[in-house]
DNA sequence: GAGTTGCCGTTCAAATCTGAACAACCATCG
DNA sequence: CGATGGTTGTTCAGATTTGAACGGCAACTC
């Protein structure tokens, strides 16, 4: 342990800049994804893994390393999400203790047609409006904070 | 209304290392504040924004927007922070209607107490990885998302 | 100065998240 | 086989967030 480090003018305002950010980008997609669908941002997630996953299935603990949600918090989506025919659960086959998250052609199609409004809004607020510099400055960065986050 | 517009892989790869590592380092945090003080990532957070505010206090709406949160979220969390005496409210001598947060000196000596762990993960995570180029770059487009957002 | 409109912060019920505890299962080793 | 230790997903209670509704006050108009 050294001395403690602070920010400087620089590094805070960066800082700053990303916690708001990520804040305020989180809340107008749940305001989106609420009125067009009826959606959270969870939930609309786990579509968006599951609809990617080959035989449009899932672990749940691999899901859950996905969307980044707790085991508890995916438990409730999915249970959610189940309720209302998008997704279903299935026991592993390979594995007693599994259960597999599954994609219906009910999630499949809601998916298809909540997207491209979704992203519309990505690409609003931060896709569009970013230089080819800082795009691809801003991915670099996060995929080495991520690579440390998930080692850790 | 034009086409949907997908986003190409460079695009798509972006938000997705956004979304990720701005949860997990979210989760990383929360822990970290947790364990070294029992606050969570808000209620951290409105200490912060009250202790860098002219007379250490803010009016409610205001730090609500500082902080990004609701109205209703940042009632209860000044409520859990007056319980224990890290902050206080005061109404509004210029409007009845209006309640100034109080940051007190318990809570200025704690903020300054959990601060340096705090922001060693901040560095430890996320600036300490990035280039001055990637530091300038986020922060621009960071700025950008944020006054978007701010606006509409 | 009465009326109207809008802002301020709180309250409430419902939804969601958290973390610990738990039961069931797998894997390894002797 | 039997014991041990690790994994899996769920459950539960408690904490937090959300969004709408509300009462109180401010600001502006006529």
């Amino acid at each position: 342990m050294t001395q403690p480090r602070w920010l400087d003018q620089t590094e805070m305002a960066a800082w700053r800049a990303f916690l708001t950010t990520s804040h305020l980008l989180e809340r107008r997609i749940e305001e989106q994804l609420k009125a067009s669908a009826g959606l959270t941002h969870p939930q609309y997630e786990i579509l968006v893994r599951l609809a990617g996953a080959t035989g449009r299935r899932l672990r749940m603990t691999e899901l859950a390393k996905g969307v980044v949600a707790s085991k508890s918090a995916l438990t409730y989506q999915v249970g959610r999400l189940e309720e209302v025919g998008l997704v279903e659960r299935t026991t592993c086959p390979s594995d007693d203790r599994g259960v597999l998250a599954v994609l219906t052609p009910a999630g499949a199609r809601l998916l298809e047609k909540v997207a491209p409004g979704h992203l519309e809004i990505v690409r609003e607020y931060l896709i569009d409006r970013l230089s080819r510099e800082e795009l691809r400055a801003m991915t670099s960065a996060m995929r080495k904070t991520e690579e440390a986050l998930r080692s850790g």
